[in-house]
DNA sequence: GCATTTCGTTGAGAAAGTCAATGATTGAAT
DNA sequence: ATTCAATCATTGACTTTCTCAACGAAATGC
């Protein structure tokens, strides 16, 4: 019979071990600065130049609203992103990183690109090429 | 500044997304089955020529022990799998697909793979072929 | 204007992850 | 041979994450 299993090469299980390493080593990293995959995700596009409502952080992280909720509840109260009213749409809020959140930020992402390199050490030169654009098509299945 | 985030390139979070967009596809595919992702590995793996104890199953699965419990108990009460007694270790649990539970694996492993196949479409041929390896690495960091 | 939709929020419950402790059993070390 | 430490499955408690329904406020469509 199969000596070896099929799940082995199901790329879906793979994704989902794969998915479990990273988030593991992810949060190991954060802890140090009090973050999570989560918020330290939310807290990442809460400074990009044009601030995302939270509406749109759900849609990007494929997140529940009412997690979004929580998660900016956290991060506002630690001063590190602040919720602005937004002139055009007054349902909306737009999560916006502050000064403080700032240094926060670049000391968390140094954290957590060193805990990622060692993982991705282990891939090919071309494998770590193609890997962005392979995940892309599979976790944006409907054009962002 | 960066009008597009920096998060979008990070595999990290690229793979958090492409699990949770197949996680919530396998699931939706499999609910029609009484299975879970999880509870689908554990019915996979369980169908292997050597049955796997419930330790094998945790640390191949990278789950709590205490989490197979619950999944093999449900399994169980459902027919699907059984628990044998290692002979040569009478401490471990040896989890076994039933004769019930072979057609019900092979009915969930098609609708899953339908489900998923859609996803995986949108890769090109070279893409799909170097996933399976690139994930391999990434999920098993160091040598199952 | 009026109905419908969208946004953020609250709250509740299911599913998943984490950790400590325990009895039974094994393997190792004398 | 007998103790000692380690392993396995299990239970239980606790936290985190996911999912869904409802609601007030505000926008959009007609």
């Amino acid at each position: 019979m199969d000596t070896r299993s099929r799940l082995d090469d199901d790329p879906s299980f793979l994704l989902a071990r794969a998915n479990a390493v990273s988030v593991q080593a992810g949060n190991a990293a954060l802890a140090a600065h009090g973050l999570r995959v989560r918020s330290y995700a939310v807290l990442a596009l809460s400074a990009a130049a044009d601030a995302p409502t939270q509406r749109e952080l759900a849609d990007h992280l494929r997140l529940d609203p009412s997690q979004v909720v929580a998660l900016v509840d956290d991060l506002e109260a630690r001063g590190l992103v602040t919720r602005e009213p937004d002139p055009s749409d007054r349902r909306t809020r737009v999560v916006r990183i502050t000064r403080a959140g700032r240094p926060a930020l670049e000391a968390a992402e140094r954290d957590l690109r060193a805990a990622e390199s060692p993982l991705h050490d282990r891939l090919t030169p071309s494998q770590r090429a193609a890997l962005p654009g392979i995940l892309r098509a599979l976790a944006f299945p409907v054009e962002p």
